[in-house]
DNA sequence: ACCTCATCTGGACATTGGCAAGATAAAGGT
DNA sequence: ACCTTTATCTTGCCAATGTCCAGATGAGGT
């Protein structure tokens, strides 16, 4: 409908600034990330953000909501693509959709698990987050056949799944991990496949 | 000797702005780091520590090093206080070090772990940073019968207890480790230990 | 046609990192 | 002792940033 610009009135100005914003984040990084610039990329006044975002913060979190949610996607899109009904597989799957997003949006990745400037207590953000914690907690209860919820051993598994698979991302972004970037991509897979088993006896 | 100000020539002015550039970190965070309240909290003109450190990243790369011989410390002191020549004991202990370190200065950690603000291209930073790296790799070393330099076996062993120990520091750091927050040292502790031994097998 | 109000602009202010020119004092040579 | 050299620190400047504010603009309801 509104597709043409009208100088004012954008349309569509906060998908537009979140949208930009991502492009911003992957070029600088975080901690050079710049408001103003998000506001220039789209042609727009540097104060037209307030009015869809409370401030800096508040466009980071509506940005690491919509990374948790798309987390979330990279995890279900492996699972699917592993075609199994087998519980271990699944859970497989889903670590190695936590390290296709992680390679895939890394700037992301970092605003979402490593920086102080995003606001946990806004309540999307807390939902979407919440829900892909919620996903590695049903593999592993699919898995023992209990909810973590219920059984503490079972949620032992959650947290000592999320640890390996969250510290290999992490080391292999800030490029720590020398021998494991030399390999190609299925090495790689096959050899994260094989630590990650270790955590779930 | 030269214990008193005199308004000029501070004397030791690069180890004052480093200790003053660790509490800044501290309370502020990395992403509001400032180099001019570092000066500041010095008592010193705000392009000072230009003659000390090139730019912000020099200061930063300094204080990052310190931050990993600190780190190093942390894990040989757990060794020290283990008083035991059992391989996986030792190893253990470094793992509990390693969360020392990251429960002590979150914000070093963060920094070290977690920042592009600091260039691993310094001389230095590589050389702190390596150490405390092959300290890992001698604790697996000492388990293995063999340097893990030598045995891609044993490499991967490194990789897994280091991802391990990191995603469980960085996640708990980030406050997303709930249950584990709720824990009380001991049994914190106790928790760590058993996730640990899973991943060299 | 008019009015209301969300949306967007432009200017202001304090703060930041980095640069350049100058002030100060310690060190060293004569 | 004196003068020069050099390292150290200060002051003043610039562009850029985040946030606030008053005002311009126009879309949608009445």
């Amino acid at each position: 409908m509104t597709e043409e610009k009208s100088a004012y009135h954008h349309g569509d100005l906060r998908a537009a600034l979140l949208g930009a914003a991502e492009t911003v984040l992957a070029d600088t990084g975080i901690e050079a990330f710049s408001l103003r610039r998000v506001a220039r990329e789209v042609g727009v006044s540097h104060s037209a953000p307030a009015h869809h975002f409370a401030d800096t913060q508040g466009l980071l979190a509506a940005l690491a909501t919509e990374g948790f949610t798309r987390f979330l996607n990279a995890m279900q899109a492996r699972q699917r693509a592993a075609a199994t009904q087998d519980a271990r597989a699944l859970l497989t799957a889903s670590g190695l959709g936590y390290l296709d997003f992680a390679q895939g949006s890394p700037a992301l990745f970092q605003l979402m698990f490593g920086s102080e400037r995003v606001d946990f207590c806004d309540p999307m953000l807390d939902r979407a987050s919440t829900a892909a914690f919620d996903h590695l907690a049903q593999d592993i209860a699919r898995l023992r056949g209990v909810s973590p919820y219920d059984d503490p051993a079972a949620m032992a598994d959650v947290m000592a799944a999320w640890s390996m698979v969250h510290g290999f991302a992490a080391l292999l972004m800030a490029g720590r991990l020398k021998p494991v970037q030399a390999m190609d991509t299925p090495e790689r897979e096959a050899f994260f496949a094989m630590l990650f088993a270790r955590v779930t006896p």
